[in-house]
RNA sequence: GGGUGGUUAGCUCAGUGGUAGAGCGCCUCGUUUACACCGAGGAUGUCGGGGGUUCGAAACCCUCACCGCCCA
């Protein structure tokens, strides 16, 4: 056996694990090569804002990603985890316009150049926290291809698909209502807008005067002031006579028609509804049915303007309080309904109240290309794990709005459209000049235009690079189901068209959200939040993967709390005070394993779990079952192998001798192969085990452990299990007697059959003696009678209630048992293996109860 | 309003037709030379309510109730 260097005593993974993501790093182990011979497995990080740090939510993506590369990478592919950041448009301006603020300026006081300029100078020093953390984490990425969204390769991209897309009549510019932030005085896309529910009014107001009035219901009273129509459903008896009339709209004393339209709801407040075509999405769509006048009242930052009134120069919600308070005044508001519950559209970014707002901006026609992302996976060619979030998918692809791309912002790409003096439009690919006297356009794109990109920009396109022709498409999406549509199905849109129908990922996997340890959203305001970079310097990052690989199920949240990180860390020291205690035992990975029939049931038996444990756990993981995966492997290490194996081969250990060598050779290839498999998800502390029990480089770049066929349907599985049978057995009457667990006992054993050899290894464990004495008391289990010399000490109390207990038990299984095979349809219908079992079953209780019922009456009455 | 997921042990969750499970927590015992970040033993559930299908239902169907999420 060659020299090994020995294993500290405890485990400290806050030693452990920056040396060794460094030794990864120089060794270039995550450095993918677009040459190689080996089959691609690819994988694109959701690219994490630059201005933000690692939360949960990050930890537990980048652990699934981790796990997938780790395990493809020993799988023998060309594994490409391939990492950057994304620019985030409003969050990134939102970051250094408050710098600025702290010294009393603004953007504008800046000029565009110099404030882009300062926003680099920004990225460049305090950027990218994140990355440092990633590396805590063992990410193991390939840092060579590091990206940024508007880094000069992936601008090109953004550049060429633009024009594309204009090309082809995908990319237009409109005037339409979108959601428009007053804060950030920005356009948003739909989904940049969160509904929440607020506390509102419903008031009705009585529009009109004399014989022409009616009373209309609104949540936004103040935007009345735009009106435009009255609309009311074409069936309405209640109205019909007033249609295509006029009434007078209060306080701006103008005429205004009422109109039939079917999207007025009969059943909804009056059943009449005011149509402020500027600013609702819903009105300016009948505003364009029924040619009613757009009257813009806002200005952008929400304050009122060209009403002519008393309210211009008051903001939205002031205005709002002072538009009721004068039609109250006039008695025009014959209720009124306070707090009125409804959903209101929120920034997303900073939790303003969206303004509806009637604007000129540019969208990309989302219809051809959401058919097709679609129709991706109608057609099998994209997998979405778990297939239960596909109608998701569905119901937002299939009725999706044109997406609104132009943002009012400074930081992001420039929208590369150019007008002419009289209006032209010029769109200007990469190396494209405009025309002469001809300027920009001054908004830039929403972020998740670059986004969209994201699989294949970062791989070179639209140069047709190695890299692309290697690792595109990509092989899998892990993501959470909240950026299902922000970004998933945008790549899917953006990808299918750019890569001519080539789809951009083979599967979809899907994730939940990190929650807190009773189920609830984590959240600032209810201070539940948790930091991940806390936990690993606590609890270590193998301990936090681990944690949150058990958790994630596909596609469902799954709840946090320390202790679990604390469950996960005291796994990981058992891990490393088992491979301590086999290292010390000479477990070797030196020689040739011994052919497995000349192993005793023991070493049979451990060979058999693992290459079950292997199986199964590595199906799991293809599936993306992470949970299932991990919960194999945690029972596997601790029950089967340190409960289990480690307790009965001590005597073997003890013993020395060719029985000592021959599982130290079994153990030494369980503990290699069982570090191989739990690599991925712990790969600091099994690096570090297996690095000493092999005296090899790295884990990173060994192979996948395989599976042995050879290893299984073995009648030792049988014998183990019995054997842990009469172990717990006998433990139970030493508790139940209250024997010291140090204290050796005298004990004889008959009948033990086929359990012979293992009686050294069942004394040892139980610490039952062999010897002379007087054995007064006995339990059975099964064929096997075990009896014990307790110098006539016997808790005679305890052994009857154990007995009549288990006797209760006994019995209550036996009824149920008859009951089945007495009744003719379970005998007629069932399948014969079930009838077979439940007679086992019967045959089985029938005899524990008359052993129990004899072993009570043998009691000594007292 | 449309869609969708859930309701199983104190808590968080597995369990898709054949005697109810895990982790944590709880109780008892324990300084046995890997590990007290441990070991051994134990307690705890008419599987949300009601109906149905079936020899057999936590699981399948219907219905009700209550939670949640997405979209409008």
């Amino acid at each position: 056996m060659s020299e090994r260097p020995e294993l500290a005593a405890a485990f400290n993974p806050a030693e452990l694990e920056a040396p060794l993501y460094q030794k990864w790093l120089d060794a270039g182990y995550f450095t993918a090569d677009p040459k190689s011979d080996k089959p691609p497995f690819t994988i694109v990080i959701p690219p994490p804002n630059v201005t933000g740090v690692l939360h949960i939510g990050h930890a537990l993506d980048h652990t699934l990603q981790d796990i997938l590369i780790r395990m493809k990478r020993m799988k023998g592919f060309e594994a490409l985890w391939l990492p950057g950041m994304d620019h985030a448009g409003i969050a990134t301006q939102n970051v250094v316009e408050k710098q600025l603020a702290a010294q009393g300026l603004s953007r504008h006081d800046l000029g565009r150049e110099a404030f882009v300029k300062k926003v680099w100078e920004w990225k460049n020093e305090s950027g990218g926290a994140i990355l440092a953390q990633m590396k805590r984490l063992g990410d193991s990425v390939d840092w060579s291809r590091e990206r940024f969204t508007m880094d000069e390769g992936l601008s090109e991209s953004v550049l060429t698909i633009f024009k594309r897309l204009y090309d082809a009549g995908l990319i237009f510019r409109a005037e339409r209502i979108i959601n428009w932030c007053p804060r950030c005085l920005t356009a948003l896309s739909d989904i940049e807008v969160e509904h929440q529910d607020d506390a509102g009014e419903f008031v009705q107001v009585i529009y009109g005067e004399g014989d022409m009035q009616i009373t209309v219901a609104t949540t936004r009273p103040e935007t009345m002031l735009g009106d435009g129509a009255v609309a009311v459903h074409p069936d309405d008896a209640r109205y019909k006579h007033m249609i295509g009339k006029e009434v007078m709209l209060p306080l701006v004393n103008r005429m205004i028609p009422i109109i039939a339209d079917e999207l007025v709801d009969p059943e909804f407040g009056t059943g009449a509804v005011k149509v402020t075509a500027a600013h609702d999405p819903n009105d300016f769509e009948m505003g364009v049915r029924h040619n009613v006048p757009f009257i813009i009242i806002m200005d952008e930052q929400g304050v009122m303007r060209g009403t002519g009134t008393e309210f211009d120069g008051m903001d939205r919600f002031d205005a709002r309080v002072a538009v009721v308070a004068k039609l109250k005044e006039m008695g025009r508001v014959p209720s009124e309904k306070r707090p009125y519950i409804h959903s209101v559209g929120h920034c997303s970014r900073c939790d303003t109240t969206v303004e509806p707002r009637l604007s000129k901006q540019w969208f990309v026609k989302v219809g051809p290309l959401a058919k097709a992302a679609g129709d991706a996976v109608r057609d099998g060619r994209v997998k979405i794990e778990p297939a239960e979030l596909e109608p998701r998918y569905f119901e937002w692809v299939d009725n999706m709005h044109d997406w609104c791309i132009s943002r009012q912002l400074w930081w992001g790409h420039r929208i590369p459209v150019f007008y002419g003096p009289n209006d032209e439009v010029v769109v200007c690919g990469p190396g494209e000049q405009p025309p002469a006297g001809y300027t920009q356009d001054p908004d830039v794109l929403d972020t998740w235009f670059s986004s969209a990109l994201w699989p294949f920009s970062t791989l070179g396109w639209p140069a047709d690079s190695d890299d692309l022709k290697k690792f595109y498409p990509t092989s899998v999406l892990v993501t959470g189901y909240d950026i299902l549509f922000f970004w998933v199905a945008r790549m899917m849109l953006f990808g299918l068209f750019a890569m001519d129908g080539v789809q951009p990922f083979h599967t979809i996997a899907l994730h939940g959200l990190v929650r807190d340890r009773f189920g609830k959203k984590m959240s600032k305001s209810r201070g539940n939040t948790v930091d991940p970079i806390e936990f690993m310097d606590k609890y270590g990052s193998d301990a936090l993967r681990f944690t949150l690989a058990r958790g994630a199920n596909p596609g469902s949240d799954q709840a946090l709390a320390e202790e679990w990180i604390a469950g996960a860390r005291n796994f990981a020291t058992k891990l490393w005070n088992a491979s301590r205690f086999a290292m010390m035992n000479g477990a070797t990975v030196e020689g040739d394993l011994p052919a497995f029939d000349s192993l005793d049931d023991i070493n049979k038996w451990i060979l058999v779990r693992f290459n079950e444990t292997l199986v199964e756990a590595d199906s799991l993981l293809e599936k993306y079952e992470f949970s299932k995966a991990m919960e194999l492997i945690y029972h596997f290490a601790w029950d089967d192998l340190c409960d289990w194996y480690l307790e009965l081969s001590k005597a073997s250990f003890a013993a020395g001798g060719d029985a000592a060598s021959t599982s130290a050779r079994v153990l030494g290839y369980v503990l290699d192969n069982l570090l191989r498999l739990m690599h991925p998800v712990m790969p600091f502390i099994t690096e570090a085990l297996w690095c000493n029990l092999t005296g090899q480089e790295s884990l990173v770049v060994a192979t996948w452990p395989q599976a042995n066929a050879g290893h299984s349907n073995d009648a030792s599985t049988a014998i183990i299990t019995d054997i842990q049978e009469i172990i717990t057995e006998i433990r139970r009457f030493r508790n139940d007697q209250g024997i010291k667990g140090s204290a050796k006992i005298l004990a004889r054993f008959s009948n033990l059959g086929p359990l012979a050899p293992y009686e050294a290894a069942i004394r040892h464990i139980v610490r039952c003696d062999a010897g002379d004495g007087t054995f007064s008391s006995k339990i059975e289990v099964g064929s096997v009678t075990v009896e014990f010399d307790l110098s006539g000490a016997i808790d005679i109390k305890a052994e009857r209630a154990r007995l009549t207990k288990d006797l209760a038990q006994a019995e209550k299984d036996r009824a149920t048992a008859k009951v089945k095979l007495d009744n003719e349809g379970f005998m007629a219908k069932a399948p014969l293996e079930v009838v077979t079992e439940i007679r086992e079953r019967l045959a089985q209780t029938t005899a524990d109860i008359e052993r129990m019922t004899a072993a009570l009456a043998a009691l000594p009455a007292q």
